[in-house]
DNA sequence: TAATCATATAACCAATTAGCTAATAGGTGA
DNA sequence: TCACCTATTAGCTAATTGGTTATATGATTA
């Protein structure tokens, strides 16, 4: 249920895109996460909740800790689904394909 | 020479991915931008100004108008960078492809 | 040159954002 | 229960954003 709107809010900030990029690596506590970055530990928590609220990543308490990982899937449908809205269709996929070559 | 912050920066905005949506149909003097838009004239300047500082939007005088239109391959460009420098690349890709499908 | 049309810039304001520190809540284990 | 650790929420401030109206710039035409 994340609209655009959220998500394009949420990817405004460069600390929550890296944040994003460092989650891509695998899940982890809020407090690893906010030890990589430096700011306090509260500002990264609200940095968090933001990209929650967008749906672009998930939360689970495990113990004491709250574990949070990425959802990349609703990542990538978002912004595809904007691309494909917005580019002229041919030109668009062009340039997605052109990044995408050599993977997968 | 468009960085990701001011790609995203841009893209933050409801109003100025609007304007990009309007101006994927073909280029648009200012005025005519602004007259879609229930705002003032200078506001949606400005939002210009934002979109043209990011590179999605070259602009070109003509005469007394003053003409903008879409650089579709840099905001493609952009966004398919992002996903790969966030995604796990499988499921990243895939869900571009399922976004594509049919098209081109 | 003067009048007019199309855009951009300046000056301002209200609302939002991103950060901080301090306080609170949730969970573990002696 | 108490002490301790982890994480979130509250309350504050400074800076930024998105809009406004008024003014300035640039191009055309009488």
């Amino acid at each position: 249920m994340s609209s655009p709107d959220k998500v394009f809010e949420a990817l405004a900030s460069t600390t929550r895109r890296r944040i994003l990029a460092y989650l891509s690596e695998g899940p982890l506590a809020a407090g690893a996460i906010a030890k990589r970055f430096d700011m306090s530990q509260p500002a990264v928590s609200k940095h968090l909740s933001i990209l929650e609220a967008a749906d672009l990543v998930w939360k689970r308490r495990e113990g004491q800790f709250v574990n949070y990982g990425m959802n990349a899937d609703n990542l990538g449908g978002v912004l595809a689904g904007f691309l494909q809205e917005v580019c002229p269709p041919s030109r668009a996929l062009k340039a997605e394909r052109r990044a995408e070559k050599g993977e997968d």
